[in-house]
RNA sequence: GCCGAAGUGGCGGAACUGGUAGACGCGCUGGAUUCAAAAUCCAGUAAUGGCAACAUUGUGUGGGUUCGAGUCCCACCUUCGGUACCA
């Protein structure tokens, strides 16, 4: 990697294939001609084709991150070929930490580095050559852009979800609802005697975009709110300073609303069944009941969600978390002490430690009793870690015979176990099993399968008022504030404390000038330092939190659909032509947050009639990642001196990580070993036949490593058609694969062998006119069959195989007929496309190879009229013959039972059946 | 633990609904060309045995279904991704 060879010229330079100028010549003609731009063309089908957008990172992209990109680049270059008007933007989620980190080290506005690193990445993507629509790209931190994500927000607050009409309605619906009948705690004459603040407290409580008081990560030592990547074991990751759970003032989106929408409308996209199960999974949909205990002493109803309230009987205690707000008031004088201690230790356990010991069972008794609902039993309450606060309603009713952690919890403390369910008609059935057994020692459920009992006890339950059928949610409303300068401001004022949208008008809602981008110090954004940006007039202020990253990438791939408009988001016609995304590409990382997010803003909108469609992304296809191969060196340890590879056994070494750019081959150049660190200035090293070789391993692709290999390397070393070609060669889309430069020679080769096709070293002739071999036609046909259902599948790796298989025939074949290379260019030019113009161009066109149609399939070239049968004899392959496809199958047996080596398997004796599969395969068994 | 994906030559990988395992490419070996190198071209390349024809073995492991299994079924092992005491 270390020396560039120069490009690839020999003598007569125009006949050779020199990337680097015509890759430059046509990158800037397709730009002057606009070969890209697109607009809704009512005579066309459309084709959105989207990809996650990058956020542009200071360290640039390494050639992991344009895989998917590559992968869309030629699914909407092949739609373009086959008469779609296709839509397939790009742009930058621009908001974000980093640049923000950044700025507190260095002073310079995050606006300045964010413009730079944008620059950075669009040269890198153009040199690609990418058929992106420039003209449309969206840049979340502009203004423009923000302002909408802003007037989105404002129709957030400004709705509660109707659980009547299963959708968002205006928050006036809810107004008036109350005015005429009163809510579900107070009355139509509450409502009117409550003054303003006490209204809006209550309306706060359904908006889809509220207030509420939530725990954040508060580090006092530097005076700031910390994300939770930025908060490891307990401190903050910068400096180690300890970080404490703070209660806060939070905007939130009540995403949890839509949960169910979001569940149900899985099943009808094309996602992988691995991305729609983690989607399920988070949104955690579990039915049950909820069930009020009260307490033997005082009056603390303590309300339990349980999805077995069959197994009610079985419940011989209550657990609560000991975060639980009833925990101070139901211990006991008698057990404070013990329950003091017990809080102090669970204080103390760190998520992390939780998580890995789930197996230590750990708790201490209240002292106090519940009254069981059903038999008036006593029955002690304990509070223990494996009881979560913030999952249903942080209590359960322990059931040991039904529940493993139950039943753990009571064997280790000594607690009583009811049996509930009879299952001695099942020997085999584990605890937990729901699908077999009948109710027992359960009163009025005796006899009852599970799930009638489920029905009855839920039955009973709310005909006794003390409990009624709940769905839980494992999902989370989304926290939507952040104390950060780098984001967008909300557009929100206080009067007087109590939060209020500016008007429309007012919008966008500009970030202020900030002499500091530090944190505050007492826990606000450093935007709130910005006193005459904030004090609007006395007992009006500006909210000074900013929205989370998440926010602008929530709506972002509508904008494209209509990126310059000033009256709205997105114009309505526009918004019904391109529709939803047909193609959604991203890194799985985002299969939760961002793509949960996302459809969440969509459903909303849709509910507002603002968007046609309920989902965003009708197919998501997740790329791999592609990994680095690390390059390593030996040191023996407690010396400066390096062993090769083969020789690391024979001494105690330590493996220490060296930049590729230092080895090729496994051979690592010394010179510029010792020059890299002056640690190594005076390495010594232990040779095998007089070269250093490197050990090598495949891990994540990072800087950490030393193995980023940049795209501009391998553009500037072999081009961008390569680059292309060799990652879509790499394997298939949607692997992990590791990236290793020496196999690139392949790819490189395969677009010479296309260029000598056109312009062979012996034959200075312009391409022949007349009509080609059938052989020749056969070759192309077999190839537009391949290459085109390889990409309706996205299996671009076969259908770069299938080209380099047609090119390899058609160069055996000598063939120059233009009847056949032109079609090829075609084929070719989704994926190499610089190549393909230049060829395109060099054969008489001059209009762009990308508006041409797709090479039509003749079927009739691939017929073929006989077949090599393979012959197998007890299904092992022994012979092969040429038969026509004409003979029956008893023609064939007759044929088969003729071959000498049939013959000689056979030994004599006769077959005992021969399976005969017409244009496959021949099996005799004897 | 649970959910999901995947285990095929020295390497990346191919094989449609069960029908010639290893396409294509890298690497490697030999040869041509060259003063030499690069580049290019030709031949070979799963393992074992054999001059060869050919034979035996072979798709993570062990069973099974089938005329026939990389592909289907059962059990297990390993790797990767997600999630985590979810009541």
């Amino acid at each position: 990697m270390c020396s560039f060879n120069q490009n690839w010229t020999t003598t007569g330079a125009s006949m050779d294939y020199d990337f680097s100028a015509i890759e430059k010549k046509w990158q800037d003609w397709w730009q002057e001609q606009g070969v890209y731009r697109v607009s809704e063309d009512p005579d066309k089908p459309k084709c959105y084709v989207l990809d996650m957008f990058p956020y542009p990172s200071g360290a640039g992209l390494h050639v992991g991150h344009p895989l998917g990109y590559i992968a869309t680049d030629i699914y909407s270059r092949y739609k373009r070929h086959t008469g779609h008007a296709v839509l397939h933007p790009m742009g930058f989620d621009a908001f974000g930490l980093p640049a923000e980190q950044y700025a507190i080290e260095t002073g310079q506005h995050p606006a300045r580095t964010t413009a730079d690193n944008i620059a950075t990445f669009t040269n890198q993507l153009r040199r690609i050559g990418f058929d992106y629509d420039w003209s449309r790209q969206v840049v979340t931190a502009d203004p423009d852009y923000y302002r909408w994500t802003q007037w989105i927000f404002c129709q957030l607050f400004s709705h509660w979800y109707d659980p009547d009409a299963g959708a968002a309605r205006p928050i006036e619906t809810l107004q008036a609802q109350f005015i005429a009948q009163g809510g579900s705690d107070f009355s139509a004459a509450e409502w009117a005697a409550m003054d303003n603040q006490r209204q809006q407290e209550v309306l706060m409580g359904y908006r889809l975009a509220y207030l509420d008081y939530a725990d954040v990560n508060w580090c006092e030592a530097l005076g700031t709110v910390l994300a939770n990547d930025e908060v490891k074991d307990g401190v903050s990751e910068r400096g180690g300073h300890p970080v404490v759970r703070k209660r806060m003032r939070q905007w939130f989106l009540r995403i949890t609303a839509y949960a169910d929408r979001l569940l149900n409308a899985l099943d009808a996209l094309d996602w992988s069944p691995a991305l729609k199960e983690m989607q399920r999974n988070w949104i955690g949909r579990s039915e049950g009941a909820s069930c009020v205990f009260r307490t033997k002493e005082g009056n603390h109803p303590i309300e339990i969600f349980t999805t077995r309230p069959d197994t009610l009987f079985g419940a011989t205690f209550l657990v609560l978390a000991p975060e639980h707000s009833l925990v101070a008031s139901l211990t006991t004088a008698e057990q404070s002490a013990a329950v003091a201690q017990y809080l102090a230790y669970a204080s103390s356990r760190s998520e992390r430690e939780r998580m890995a010991d789930t197996k230590t069972v750990t708790g201490v008794f209240s002292g106090s009793y519940a009254e069981h609902p059903f038999s008036g039993e006593p029955i002690p309450i304990w509070i223990a870690e494996y009881v979560l606060a913030g999952y249903g309603t942080g209590a359960i009713m322990a059931v040991p015979s039904d529940d493993n952690r139950d039943y753990a919890f009571a064997q280790h403390y000594g607690l009583p176990i009811i049996e509930v369910i009879d299952r001695s008609e099942h020997p085999t059935a584990e605890r937990e099993d729901k699908s077999v057994g009948l109710l027992m020692n359960s009163g009025f459920l005796n006899g009852m399968p599970i799930n009638a009992a489920i029905q009855a006890a839920i039955a009973e339950l709310e005909h006794r008022g003390i409990g009624q059928r709940r769905v839980n949610y494992r999902l989370r409303d989304a926290g939507f504030s952040r104390q950060r300068y780098w984001g967008e401001p909300f557009p929100i004022v206080y009067r007087r404390g109590v939060p209020e949208l500016v008007p429309e008008s007012a919008l966008p809602v500009l970030l202020p000038e900030v002499n500091s981008y530090r944190p505050t110090g007492d826990g606000n954004s450093p935007i709130a330092s910005a006193r005459e940006w904030v004090e609007l007039a006395p007992g009006l202020e500006r909210e000074t939190d900013t929205m989370p990253g998440y926010a602008g990438s929530s709506w972002y791939w509508l904008r494209y659909m209509d990126p310059g408009n000033r009256q709205a988001f997105v114009d309505p016609k526009k918004e019904q032509y391109w529709g939803q995304v047909d193609l959604y590409m991203g890194g799985a990382e985002h299969a939760v947050g961002h793509l949960l997010y996302s459809r969440f803003w969509n459903q909303f909108l849709f509910d507002l009639n603002l968007v046609s469609q309920a989902e965003p992304f009708r197919k998501m296809v997740n790329q791999g990642m592609i990994q680095g191969r690390s390059s390593l060196v030996y040191r023996i340890e407690g010396s400066n001196t390096f062993a090769s590879a083969g020789l690391k056994e024979q001494y105690n070494t330590t493996a220490l990580h060296v930049d590729i750019h230092l080895v090729e081959d496994d051979k690592l150049d010394l010179q510029g070993f010792r020059a890299w660190r002056d640690e190594y200035q005076n390495a010594e090293f232990l040779l095998e036949e007089g070269v250093y070789r490197c050990g090598a391993e495949v891990e994540k692709m990072s800087k950490r490593w030393y193995n980023v290999v940049n795209p501009d390397e391998v553009c500037d070393r072999y081009g961008a058609d390569t680059l292309r070609i060799y990652e879509m060669f790499l394997g298939p889309l949607d692997q992990a694969k590791p990236w290793d430069t020496r196999g690139i020679d392949g790819s490189f080769r395969f677009l010479k062998k296309v260029w000598r096709l056109f312009y062979p070293r012996e034959n200075k002739a312009p391409i022949a006119e007349e009509a080609p071999s059938t052989e020749a036609l056969k070759v192309l046909h077999r190839a537009i069959a391949k290459v085109q259902a390889d990409i309706e599948r996205l299996a671009f790796n076969t259908a770069v195989s299938a080209l380099m298989v047609a090119v390899n025939e058609l160069t055996a074949l000598k063939c120059r007929n233009r009847a056949v290379l032109e079609p090829l260019i075609i084929l070719l030019s989704p994926f190499a496309p610089h190549i393909s113009e230049e060829l395109w161009h060099g054969i008489g066109h001059q209009t762009s190879v990308v508006l041409q149609p797709f090479p039509q399939l003749n079927e009739s070239f691939l017929a073929e009229d006989s077949f090599e049968y393979p012959i197998s004899v007890n299904g092992k392959l022994r012979d092969k013959v040429a038969l026509s496809l004409a003979l029956n199958e008893a023609q064939i047996e007759a044929a088969v039972l003729q071959r000498d080596l049939v013959l000689k398997w056979l030994d004599g004796k006769a077959p005992k059946k021969i399976i005969v599969v017409k244009g496959k395969i021949v099996n005799v068994v004897v």
